[in-house]
RNA sequence: GGGCCUGUAGCUUAGUCAGGUAGAGCGCCGGGCUUUUAACCCGGUGGCCGUGGGUUCGAAUCCCAUCAGGCCCGCCA
């Protein structure tokens, strides 16, 4: 069974509707491992919704977190602003400066955040937790921590084995200059926290407003309770023994709640083209990677693996293979009934089956409409021989791959192949390079009964109309004239043009090229 | 120091929880396709299941040890 139907079982068992989360924090670094985050929560939610379940997906802004550091991108003037929570700093301009006009810092980076999930299906309920935090819906989980500080001091020192300070308190207030850093705690009287700040300045804060925070460990833990929650996948930072999922169950059980399912996955990582990336200096963020990749590749990437496995996400040469994976999963979706197949066979049918399923951007929808009738690979021919988008759809309709306008997902596919063929990530060995001369490998590979073929295919073409089609006929023709094999002249056709021993449809590369060219490099032989 | 994940064919991997003769895809090789959408079809090659022990009638699977890679234990998923 595949693991988001198994949790999904699991989950029923539990019992009540389900609400699956994510919690990310905003600060700007959008990388590929919150893409695994979101997915593999989404679809846990998805398979709950396909078990009949009730569930809803929640997607938690730590928009209440503060500024760690000043990042590449920003300048060296939010030095002013660490230790503020996201929420309530200005958000960067192009230059990295505060700008006062761009809203929040957190509102900043959630916008295209969001609108990348949607490119992926994925349209979360979204909760700031700064909102939370001012409704006071913390407020309860607060006092109770408070109450039961040294229960939970002793929970976080016994399970993760680290030291907790003497003036460590369960509540992290604002301090009068907003920043949470450097603020000590000295009483507290229901709904009151009082304390000083490293400016000397005395203060109170009120529990039941956002005028502080948990600290991680104990929000992480209050926030399943507030929001119900009965699965959060987390990453192995968090799932590490001792880490905060650990400290987390109990703690959410002493301030009276139910602790969700834990699940812990296993890092993604995006492997850049052959060569170390960080050599060449080419990186890929996640906002690149779904500009390259098909968004049900990438959601079929998360899918077809398990989640406690490493999974190496190449936007090099592997992507042709997961593409070509995909499609063999959707041209041959594995059948048989159970009395035909083994255990093991029942088991591979059903996992490939739920990671195609689970792999579409629109729950439920035929995953045939995902491909839109064209293979990856052939696409990635075709948007490097024809400039013009038009003239895809056109070589598309010739072929019957096409009938019609192409559809959203085709454009979308095709404005992904071309940032991937343009881009630096595309493989040397899938490019299709037009010689400037014949070399000597090519000399080498061709024989009598080729280089006559090509003789007498370059006094054939000099005088016939460029089109695709017209030169696809003039090419049977000569192979008919000379008496040569059909593979063979196409090979000679390919060592001449690509130096390669095959290519894409000749007849379409070679209407593309200038027609002096093409005609001396197979009279050159 | 403590802990987690992974190691099966050239590559990606299924099978490990409930032990019973190692499955698949890709690649590769051969053949076919009256003749190229890097296609398609058929056949074949290929694995002392990281290593060493143990338990067992029987171990990829359970136990112990060990090696290798990745990672966590600083609020980075």
């Amino acid at each position: 069974m595949h693991w988001a139907d198994h949790t999904a079982q699991t989950l029923r068992d539990r019992g009540g509707s389900q609400v699956i989360a994510s919690g990310i924090t905003p600060s700007g670094e959008f990388h590929v491992g919150h893409l695994r985050e979101i997915l593999t929560a989404e679809m846990i939610h998805r398979a709950c919704l396909d078990a009949g379940m009730d569930s809803r997906y929640i997607f938690i802004v730590d928009s209440m977190d503060p500024l760690r550091r000043i990042y590449d991108f920003l300048a060296p003037s939010y030095e002013q602003y660490i230790g503020h929570p996201l929420a309530y700093i200005p958000a960067p301009g192009p230059d990295g400066e505060p700008d006062p006009d761009g809203g929040s810092y957190a509102e900043h980076f959630l916008g295209p955040f969001l609108e990348a999930l949607r490119e992926i299906g994925v349209e979360p309920e979204v909760v700031m937790n700064h909102e939370t935090y001012e409704s006071g819906a913390f407020a309860d989980k607060t006092h109770s921590a408070i109450e039961q500080r040294d229960e939970v001091r002793q929970v976080i020192e016994e399970v993760s084995g680290r030291e907790v300070p003497e003036d460590w308190f369960p509540y992290n207030p604002l301090g009068s200059d907003g920043s949470l850093d450097g603020v000590r705690v000295t009483g507290y009287e229901h709904p009151h926290v009082h304390w000083v700040d490293s400016h000397g300045v005395e203060g109170t804060s009120d529990i039941r407003t956002g005028q502080g925070k948990l600290p991680w460990r104990i929000d992480w833990a209050a926030r399943w309770g507030i929001h119900g929650i009965t699965c959060e996948p987390a990453g192995k930072d968090h799932g590490a023994a001792g880490g905060s999922y650990d400290t987390g169950i109990p703690i959410c059980e002493m301030l009276g709640s139910q602790p969700p399912h834990k699940m812990v996955y296993e890092w993604i990582q995006l492997k850049g083209m052959g060569p170390m990336s960080s050599s060449t200096g080419v990186t890929v963020g996640p906002m690149d990677a779904l500009g390259l990749v098909p968004p049900e590749i990438m959601r079929y990437v998360i899918a077809r693996g398990k989640v406690g496995r490493h999974i190496d996400f190449d936007t090099g040469p592997a992507l042709f293979q997961t593409a070509d994976e995909y499609e063999r999963l959707v041209a041959e979706p594995p059948r048989g009934s159970d009395d035909d197949l083994s255990r093991r066979q029942q088991v591979a049918r059903d996992t490939q089956l739920a990671a195609l399923r689970l792999s579409q951007v629109e729950r439920g929808s035929d995953p045939a409409d995902s491909i839109a009738g064209v293979s990856f690979r052939h696409l990635a021919m075709l948007a490097q021989i024809k400039s013009n988008d038009d003239d895809v759809w056109d070589s598309l309709r010739r072929s019957s791959h096409l009938d019609g306008e192409p559809s959203d997902a085709l454009t979308g596919r095709m404005r992904r192949m071309r940032n991937w063929v343009d881009g630096a990530h595309f493989p040397d060995a899938a490019k299709i390079v037009v010689q400037s001369s014949v070399g000597e490998e090519a000399h080498a590979n061709l024989t009598e009964a080729h280089k006559e073929f090509l003789s007498a295919l370059s006094k054939a073409l000099a005088d016939c109309e460029w089109t695709d089609a017209v030169i696809a006929d003039c090419i049977r023709a000569t192979i008919a004239e000379v008496g040569i094999g059909g593979r063979d002249a196409y090979v000679a056709l390919y060592w001449a043009i690509l130096g390669k021993h095959h290519g894409p449809k000749a007849s379409s590369l070679m209407a593309e090229m200038e027609g002096e060219h093409l005609l001396s490099l197979i009279s050159e032989t």
